[in-house]
DNA sequence: CGATTACTTGAATATCCTCAAGGAGAGTGG
DNA sequence: CCACTCTCCTTGAGGATATTCAAGTAATCG
């Protein structure tokens, strides 16, 4: 259920390379917190996480705010069918991020197969993760949710154990459909269990996870009939 | 938003009827509560709703129940790029349903670009709905819920104004991340605000919607500057 | 170094859930 | 045809979980 993401987005240095000669790709840099694109943009590039984190977001008019995923290197984001984009982008910290024009793109997977094959497998991991936010979203108590967040991403994480959380307790919040504070408490309560400690002093971005079962366990609760 | 979902999922007798000759396809039937195809089954087919209705969940390990579509007439569902399905679906009233063997229609999306592209489409398309869901799911009030999903169904139905809601109140309340005592609440709010009334006596699953903007209003709602 | 941002924790509150009771239609079998 | 059961829906009362409001600390940034 906690599929590797890294596994279902391929590097565009990857399983697109075959295309890279006919692709028209370039970079950009971007500071901490800025928007990348917007929601209901023209979508002309698809984009890929080189350095930094990037969280994308739908918001309703009053402010409430969804974060759909965080993005790390070598995840692509911005994948569209349509015109336009359907989330806004942005770094939370300073990222740099490869471009590649839809258009070529799109030129390119006409001719081959494969590159086809590729996008829709891509869109296809999309949608297998947000079906399973959804059911965290719908159905999962706080402390289920921030159990779930950490094991999601100590399974995307390379370093075995220490997780570098760049995104705010905020973030985590408007990602898991929680307000900071649940998520604060949630995590407070994960160190009192001896799940987890936090290796930096204070402001608690650098997570090393102690029990990973006893993550998994929270994460997705059977009924305890023991 | 709320789109409509006829548009995004494609007929098999609309957009794919150009490869119908080559496909392989049968016919089933389903009584009330029938499963048509079980979570991490083998995914052998894609199914169109022909007559009836459809719902596709994902289940906890202790029963809690996330519904993340609701398929009618016309509709596609059990689209799988991977080897399993990731829902379960259940007929949720008797329903007939079209039956297309996926090796025959990769075997015809691999000479054919358009098939390819309207599996793409109609992927995307599920992934588009489902993004808004989790913005529901994790940002909207009961309310907000609620009318968000009847407006839904409106946008979604042929005949205007009158909705047949097949489903029952709990199935609309694993769809919201809702129980079913909220959901028949937050229903009787909109009929005290003449918002919505009842075509059949008691049962209650013929709904007219009388004032779709007030729907539209508060399934959507901004900060109330007024 | 002062201001700002981020995080934690406590107390009070609100929203939604749980538990419970009652009614009404659908289906079944005598 | 009519009781009987079963399922579904509504509504009320009480309770639990998460939110809101608030205070205090610490790190970061200009």
């Amino acid at each position: 259920m906690y599929s590797n993401a890294r596994a279902q987005k391929p590097r565009l240095t990857g399983e697109l390379s075959s295309a890279s000669g006919r692709l028209s790709v370039s970079h950009f840099n971007y500071g901490r917190g800025a928007e990348i694109f917007g929601e209901a943009e023209p979508a002309e590039y698809i984009y890929q996480v080189v350095e930094g984190a990037v969280r994308t977001y739908k918001l309703l008019p009053d402010g409430r705010r969804q974060i759909g995923a965080f993005h790390f290197p070598g995840d692509i984001f911005g994948l569209e069918n349509g015109e336009t984009h359907r989330f806004t982008a942005e770094a939370i910290v300073a990222s740099t991020v490869r471009l590649v024009q839809r258009k070529s793109l799109d030129e390119v997977a006409q001719n081959d197969p494969a590159i086809s094959r590729t996008i829709l497998g891509m869109t296809t991991g999309n949608l297998a993760h947000v079906e399973s936010h959804m059911l965290l979203l719908g159905r999962k108590t706080s402390l289920e949710r921030v159990a779930s967040f950490l094991l999601e991403m100590h399974l995307r994480s390379t370093s075995a154990g220490v997780l570098n959380l760049p995104m705010t307790r905020r973030d985590i919040a408007d990602y898991l459909g929680l307000t900071f504070e649940t998520v604060s408490r949630a995590m407070s309560e994960l160190y009192r269990k001896d799940i987890l400690k936090f290796e930096d002093t204070t402001r608690r971005h650098i997570v090393v996870v102690l029990d990973v079962q006893a993550l998994a366990e929270l994460a997705d609760k059977r009924s305890q009939a023991s």
